[in-house]
DNA sequence: ATACGATCTCTAGTGACTAGAGGTTCAAGA
DNA sequence: TCTTGAACCTCTAGTCACTAGAGATCGTAT
């Protein structure tokens, strides 16, 4: 049985979050001292490392609530499961490609102006201002 | 001189969007009918253009007005301008940097079930449960 | 003159937290 | 046993960059 803090400090999750997850029903309410603090198990303790390793791979709090649902059920089909794994797969290649096209046309504006002339004619500015100088879809 | 319907297909950027940045001190506010509607010139388009634009290439609203604010004083040093597109181009490198971390991960995690099997045996999830099974840090 | 789409302001909601106020509880040392 | 002080409690509000909706008014074409 361990506070709250010390459940944060085991999990790096910070003390507010792990009430957040509770409040929007990611993490069951556990126990409480007649003072009213919150007491977790290793059960607890479990489930938050989960969450927390979840979040950590980009997983959105709807996504893992979904997840620790099909937990719960040891004999029910996975495909859920890696239906969601593969969204978030996709979800990381589609951002990682639009990424890349933004970095490639900063370079190029970087590049562009060593930032000792005048804002009149900067070429970083004047990128901004004109799609035309692009060199790609972004 | 135009409405602000017009303005927001001129630029593809959402009427109610374009308020929130006159909101924000980002955009001027023009002039207006005896009706109280919104009617644009030509500078309050390349000035939106050029939000739209930063915005299309992540610079923070915040960033944003630093760089309208040099674009208003011409004979000003441009340093902050490089400066400020510099960090917006590390910032993306520093993404792309997580994010591929995370693609490996993901693919590790997804080609280890197919998704026929049941959650109990479910690799997929024995992933998310244990950042041991994982081959780098994300 | 009438219809109807466009515009107005204002409030609230999104996701995933974070910060702060003001009050209570726990545990360790004297 | 008493006292301190860190940790805990709830609740509200703020973050970023919008988005959605209500209810009212405006502009323009017929
Ligand atoms: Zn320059
Ligand atoms: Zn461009
Ligand atoms: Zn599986
Ligand atoms: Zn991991």
């Amino acid at each position: 049985m361990f506070s709250i803090g010390e459940l944060s400090r085991r999990t790096n999750v910070k003390v507010p979050t792990i009430r957040y997850y509770e409040e929007s029903g990611l993490l069951d309410a556990p126990e409480r001292t007649e003072g009213n603090q919150r007491r977790y198990d290793a059960a607890g303790l479990e489930r938050l490392s989960f969450i927390k390793h979840a979040r950590d791979l980009g997983f959105s709090i709807e996504a893992i609530a979904a997840l620790t649902e099909l937990q719960g059920h040891p004999d029910r089909s996975c495909a859920e499961a890696t239906d969601i794994a593969s969204a978030q797969l996709a979800d990381v290649r589609a951002k990682i490609k639009r990424l890349y096209a933004l970095e490639k046309e900063l370079e190029r504006i970087s590049k562009g102006c060593d930032g000792e002339g005048v804002t009149e004619n900067c070429y970083v500015l004047a990128s901004l201002a004109d799609h035309d100088l692009c060199e790609r879809e972004h």
